[in-house]
RNA sequence: CGCGGGGUGGAGCAGUCAGGUAGCUCGUUGGGCUCAUAACCCAAAGGUCGCCGGUUCAAAUCCGGCCCCCGCAACCA
């Protein structure tokens, strides 16, 4: 069986995750679930970053050992892929034994072949923002601060990187698809270009992290750390090269990321898996940043949207819906309450929701509940060959997702199904219906309409899989719509003689104005649970230019739900 | 001249590689239908395709120049 292996970052759980972070695991999901129906044997793995001094910090703060810190914040990690319906089947952290053997593994490869030595670093560090902010010793002020950076001198392990600066260029030129899109390419490529430093990959001053092998003092720097995850997830540390799962699954066939990460992605972490003479992964894919307006989601712009409460509201196959459809995938984005609600209602509610509906009824009452039999399969006879529009929609749907195309594998389905739509509008069954003598001319309407119910369920199932089960059921067919093959998707009157179930509203139309505003009440009362918790301790001195900012910017996104108060119905509809 | 991406009807996008009626979704207006979640379907209005010039029978699309926005430029989601 072709396998599949697909990762996440591992996310760094100092901070909780939000849509952004989401985003980039939704998206995994997505294809995660898509190459399973594909018939993949599909490892999909996300995980966390537990090191690093910022998380030695914040434990510290919390009066909690780091190994306790970390294991707390990563609950929350579990808990939200849960909500969002994450099937995900490997889970690292990066404090797990295994997971030190691995990376030690992984440097006594790189160091036996040579790519590894050490020296003293010298370098500008400001203490106060925790950066380092220039490699000489020449004196330098931080650029975030503006205060002068300390001189920091350690003895630190390197990593050559320069010596693998044709490989990587060579191999960005054979393996044109190892860094998506192409646009990234070109900037990894001038990067890599313009010479490459060899880098340090251990630290002196931090504690918390992975003990260099026969050096105590010092520990991995935290994205050799990091980025060994991917491998340690899968069973690197175990035997003499990795388990059997790791022989199947390794290489990666994809690391999705966030495009700031790019370069460790796909310039550091392939020279380290070179150094080690491991296999390299197939692909690098860097999707773009969800924003607020034109702004990037931060901390300090108090701009931060956090999928809890929409999930609480909506369910998460809305937000996973809009998300996925309405950003072209790979490019920044501005994320909106106003167009996850207008997502909603055009397209689940209007052209999905009620397309099943309406279909489903007039099964039930023009044929007692049961999938009728048609004399006309294939859907000939009228301006509508559905045999061929389904089958097209379906392959460029694949197409499209192969490419990791995700928003127009979401048009093509979509353009199925408003055909649909002005399919049943054209033939009109409610009217077929009142002349006996039509029975069969309404089957075969029905039938269609039927089919191509069908094959959005499946097909919709890698985007929304808790609403395509539903839809699966009210079709009446069995067993759960994420087992079915889309090789087995074939357009035949496969159903006839089932009985459909009850046609309930699979996403009830929303009002706009009070949903807005209970999407405002949810988000604050998620927010104030959020600060009640022990506050970090801000040992920088807090810039008052940017607390303007984060107030003001707060009052953007709340004044759009301030201002509707006066509406006064309340929707009952909220799933 | 550091490298790269982009400026298309009210909004968001496609089309530019292989010149030839400017396409899609949302929104607006009018109509149709009544099976359906006040949903669905049809139609219309709305664009000097950033600006200037060139090539061509013909340019959003090719060439040159200019303006504006954005990404990358060594450790930051």
């Amino acid at each position: 069986m072709k396998k599949f292996y697909l990762t996440t970052p591992l996310y760094y759980p100092n901070a909780r995750p939000h849509v952004g972070n989401s985003y980039t695991t939704m998206v995994c999901d997505a294809i995660a679930r898509y190459k399973r129906m594909c018939g993949y044997d599909v490892a999909y793995l996300t995980g966390t970053d537990e090191h690093g001094e910022k998380l030695q910090r914040a434990a510290a703060e919390a009066g909690m050992s780091p190994p306790e810190f970390v294991a707390s914040k990563r609950q929350i990690f579990y808990t939200l892929w849960k909500q969002l319906h994450i099937s995900y089947s490997h889970f690292i952290y990066t404090d797990r034994a295994d997971h030190v053997r691995s990376v030690q593994r992984m440097l006594l490869r790189a160091r036996a072949n040579g790519y590894i030595n050490k020296r003293r670093y010298e370098g500008r560090y400001c203490v106060s923002d925790e950066r380092y902010i220039s490699d000489g010793t020449e004196p330098a002020d931080c650029d975030i601060c503006g205060r002068p950076a300390e001189l920091i001198s350690e003895e630190n392990y390197f990593f050559k990187l320069s010596a693998f600066q044709d490989r990587l260029l060579e191999h960005y030129d054979k393996h044109p698809e190892f860094v998506l899109p192409d646009f990234r390419r070109n900037e990894v490529v001038s990067f890599v270009k313009s010479g490459l430093r060899d880098i340090s990959v251990s630290r002196r001053r931090i504690k918390w992290g992975i003990p260099w092998p026969d050096d105590p003092e010092q520990v991995f720097y935290v994205w050799y750390d990091a980025l060994t995850g991917y491998m340690t997830g899968i069973g690197y540390a175990e035997g003499e090269n990795g388990s059997p799962e790791f022989q199947k699954y390794w290489p990666a066939d994809c690391h999705m990321v966030g495009k700031d990460i790019i370069r460790f992605h796909a310039v550091y972490w392939p020279a380290f898996l070179m150094a080690a003479d491991l296999p390299l992964p197939r692909t690098i894919f860097a999707h773009g940043w969800l924003t607020i307006g034109a702004d990037k989601m931060s901390k300090s712009k108090g701009n931060v949207v956090y999928c809890e409460p929409i999930v609480a509201a909506l369910g998460a196959d809305p937000l996973r819906y809009y998300l996925m459809r309405d950003i072209p995938f790979g490019q920044d984005s501005s994320f909106t309450y106003d167009g996850l609600i207008r997502r909603y209602n055009s397209d689940l509610a209007n052209d999905l929701g009620n397309l099943a509906s309406r279909a489903i009824t007039m099964v039930k009452r023009y044929f007692d509940g049961r999938v009728p039999t048609t004399s006309d399969p294939l859907g000939v006879g009228s301006r509508f060959p559905f045999l061929a529009i389904a089958n097209g929609a379906k392959a460029r749907y694949q197409r499209h997702f192969e490419g990791y195309e995700l928003s127009k594998a979401l048009e093509d389905l979509w353009h199925l199904i408003r055909t649909v739509n002005q399919y049943l509008n054209d033939l009109q069954p409610w009217a077929i219906a009142d002349d006996p003598s039509k029975k069969e001319l309404l089957a075969n309407v029905l039938c269609t309409a039927y089919e191509a119910l069908r094959f959005v369920a499946v097909l919709a199932q890698p985007f929304i899989p808790e609403s395509s089960q539903k839809l699966w059921e009210q079709l009446g067919q069995k067993g759960r719509v994420e087992d079915f093959r889309i090789d087995d998707l074939d357009w035949a009157n496969v159903s006839a003689g089932i009985p459909v179930g009850k046609p309930e509203a699979i996403f009830p139309r929303l009002d706009k104005e009070p949903t807005l505003r209970k999407l405002a009440e949810l988000a604050e009362a998620d927010r104030a649970r959020a600060e009640t918790k022990p506050k970090e301790a801000k040992t920088t001195v807090e810039a008052p230019a940017e607390q303007k900012i984060s107030i003001e910017d707060f009052a953007k996104v709340e004044m759009r739900t301030g201002e509707i108060r006066s509406a006064e119905p309340v929707p009952g509809a909220q799933k």
